[in-house]
DNA sequence: GCGACTGATGTCAGTCAGTGTCATCAACGT
DNA sequence: ACGTTGATGACACTGACTGACATCAGTCGC
């Protein structure tokens, strides 16, 4: 047994998502979610980078999932098809987990700082794909602006299926958006 | 004569690209701003909101020249056309400003927090763009992802802009960027 | 003219995010 | 035993940002 309580991340990580919940981020100090975790100030700081970070510690793992899911479509797959199976792998990782998702996304929604982040998330996303699709072959620019448009539009499909019901299945919203989306550029 | 210089939110707004440009965002220190502009601390918050938001002023003015160009659209173009109208429209801010630009995007990518305060105000682009689009009948979740894509698209050419030759026409470049997102999806 | 009012600024004290540095001490390997 | 390692605590410090109040040129009504 350690000298500590293990996992002291986690117990930081869900300290900051009650406490930004309960009385809102602004409302809220480190010194508070340090002390609930039970740990000191400082620790938090050499776990998470800033007060806006401890709620997206997921996001390395998302990354990887989109990569290797674009990588592994099949290689006569068409880019639209790649970047697809990239998406709705990404959006798989939420399945299940609607209410507790919906909980973090009103935390963010609330406050622009935490909104500001979510924005550099998703443009990490958005290179991360870029790269992958490159990997694939799929030229400049065509695979930054595939990358760009193809976050920007599981963004979308993500906020509708937050919104919708719970039973709904992540993956076929994100489809769809995507499908919606083509149709703007086929008919011109 | 007024009791003291006038401008000062201009005068901040140079002082503080002046020195970010010159000794990097986070080596500058609001103090040192005012200082350079001959206002106090407090006075540079009187003007803007945090020390990123100094070098944004303008983005109030971009809404609306993108919005009132996709409203100026022909009533019988298509979305995708009047997108391209508000696109171009908002590269034309930027036509003849190549050298400023580049110095101005320079310093934002040289920092993580500006960078991140940037793709916030892209996102309120998007809005705008897509209450424009709506405001033209266009449905969501059409508009939205339109929107979203448009300003994705907007932003890598403006990017290949400023990476290419001064002489090279903003808007043309934009326009070339959302044939080629068209292509993708056209091509399937 | 003159007093009330306004608006931009200065002054000052305070909170809190974030950093650098050194000390502590269980666990682990040798 | 003994030195090393790694996570943590303790503490001082900088700098962004806020709230409250004071100042005073210009302006307006009379």
């Amino acid at each position: 047994m350690g000298r500590w309580e293990p996992d002291a991340g986690g117990r930081l990580a869900r300290a900051a998502l009650e406490l930004y919940a309960e009385r809102g981020y602004e409302q809220t100090t480190v010194a508070e979610i340090a002390q609930r975790a039970g740990v000191t100030e400082r620790t938090f700081f050499r776990h998470y980078a800033d007060k806006r970070e401890v709620l997206f510690g997921a996001s390395d793992e998302m990354y990887e999932v989109l990569a290797s899911a674009v990588g592994a479509a099949p290689p006569a797959a068409t880019p639209l098809r790649a970047l697809t199976a990239g998406l709705v792998a990404l959006a798989g990782i939420f399945a299940e987990q609607h209410e507790h998702a919906r909980q973090r996304q009103a935390v963010i929604a609330a406050n622009a700082s935490l909104r500001e982040r979510e924005l550099t998330k998703l443009a990490a996303m958005a290179t991360a794909l870029a790269d992958a699709l490159r990997r694939r072959g799929v030229a400049d620019p065509a695979a930054t602006l595939a990358a760009e448009a193809g976050i920007a539009t599981f963004k979308v499909g993500f906020e509708l299926w937050l919104a919708g019901p719970e039973e709904a299945d992540v993956t076929q919203v994100v489809r769809e958006a995507l499908d919606e989306l083509g149709g703007v550029f086929a008919r011109g």
